[in-house]
DNA sequence: AGATCATTCAAGTGATATCTTGAATAATAG
DNA sequence: CTATTATTCAAGATATCACTTGAATGATCT
């Protein structure tokens, strides 16, 4: 009852911190940072059962990353703020910058090659617009369908091979998926690579895109 | 063993975030923004057993926010890199933006009165270059010592009382302390205010005037 | 080499966290 | 009002974490 307010401040920072400490959380809120989401949708793409999804959820919601309303019979969570995107990613950065263990999975993921360096969104925008460059969306077909940048083709990691014939040897490619938490753009830069193609992934995903203030465009249901 | 590469991912990250998630830790943290130290000078600072304050260390160092060299018999500890510091101060913006415990906090530390705007950092410096403010370095003193603002005056919470009488009441007063994790200065100014002295916070303490460029003065031992 | 000092390791305990299961609550539809 | 659907709550099992204590390591000094 009569701790210090300089420890119960510390407690305070330290909770926000314990609610990003947990691997499911984050991939909780990378689902999130696509987009607002209902309880059920995000257990899903999570793979969680419901009932724990909605004990992760209410623990990030005590540490403000995220909020939610109620929409009929459903709750609909959404990321705060941009902060809370930005605290993810300060956290991949120092992750990435400084842990021997990332550089060993990051590289695991592009078949051991070594990876090119990732196209900038502003880059990508200015190619875009002179038509020179082909951009692949590697995420499910919904989340797709619920967003995606203008001109993009979609594909699933599986769905890769058969497409890889209408592709141009010659063209350049640009993939990306749901941000820089996840991997499927890395994959399927590795998988275009291995066959010769000239593929890329952007700097960070659609989040990161729209963040940017650049257009998306939601598909006709 | 075969776990996949996304969820490895996320572990890392999450590994990130719990070395951030104890408030132990965050204050470690805190008191090596102030600069390098050694096992024994962060355990006194921070009131932790020393094999506790060693452990605590190592988990900071598995997760990259620290790094330490060996020097003779001790070793130093030293945050990794500003990223580290970033992340703390973006942690505590979520919390004070979105956390009401956190408001009612700070609002007690300024025994309920509403606490004026801190002074930035630029500011700070121009008004030091024309000697206008008087500069009140609330820590220790021997972290005064190690390195404070150009021209500040030492003063402990406790010995702010002797030290009134020496200011002129018609004076603009900035203190400043650790950090934004630190509370010495919020209850400094609480305490010249409630003297009717006219005392604003710095915004940010002696790691973020360092971080900025700006010069500081350690005393002659 | 032996003594000394700073730090780390190892084992044990109590508290917390995650996940599961099954029941309880809220809002809507019939 | 009752049934249905979406979400949350509650209780329990297992694992992990924070802290303590006492011993072990590593680098210096005599």
């Amino acid at each position: 009852m009569s701790i210090s307010p300089k420890a119960a401040l510390l407690e305070e920072y330290a909770l926000v911190a314990r609610a990003l400490s947990a691997p499911a959380r984050l991939s909780i809120l990378e689902q999130l940072a696509q987009g607002e989401r209902g309880v059920e949708t995000i257990a899903e793409k999570t793979g969680l059962t419901l009932a724990n999804c909605s004990q992760h959820l209410q623990q990030l919601r005590r540490a403000a990353l995220v909020t939610s309303r109620r929409e009929g019979k459903s709750v609909i969570y959404r990321l705060t703020d941009a902060k809370t995107l930005a605290l993810m990613d300060l956290l991949r950065i120092v992750a990435e910058r400084n842990l021997a263990q990332v550089e060993r999975i990051l590289r695991g993921l592009s078949g051991g090659e070594e990876a090119p360096e990732p196209v900038s969104r502003a880059d990508l925008a200015a190619r875009l617009a002179e038509n020179s460059v082909i951009v692949l969306d590697v995420r499910p077909a919904d989340e797709y369908a619920a967003g995606h940048i203008p001109g993009a083709l979609n594909a699933t990691l599986a769905e890769l091979e058969q497409m890889l014939v209408m592709l141009p040897p010659d063209a350049e490619i640009v993939a990306y998926c749901r941000g820089p938490y996840c991997v499927y753009a890395h994959q399927a830069v590795a998988a275009l690579r291995k066959r010769g193609l000239n593929a890329r992934r952007l700097d960070g995903g659609l989040p990161e895109w729209r963040e940017d203030g650049r257009p998306t465009l939601s598909a006709p249901t």
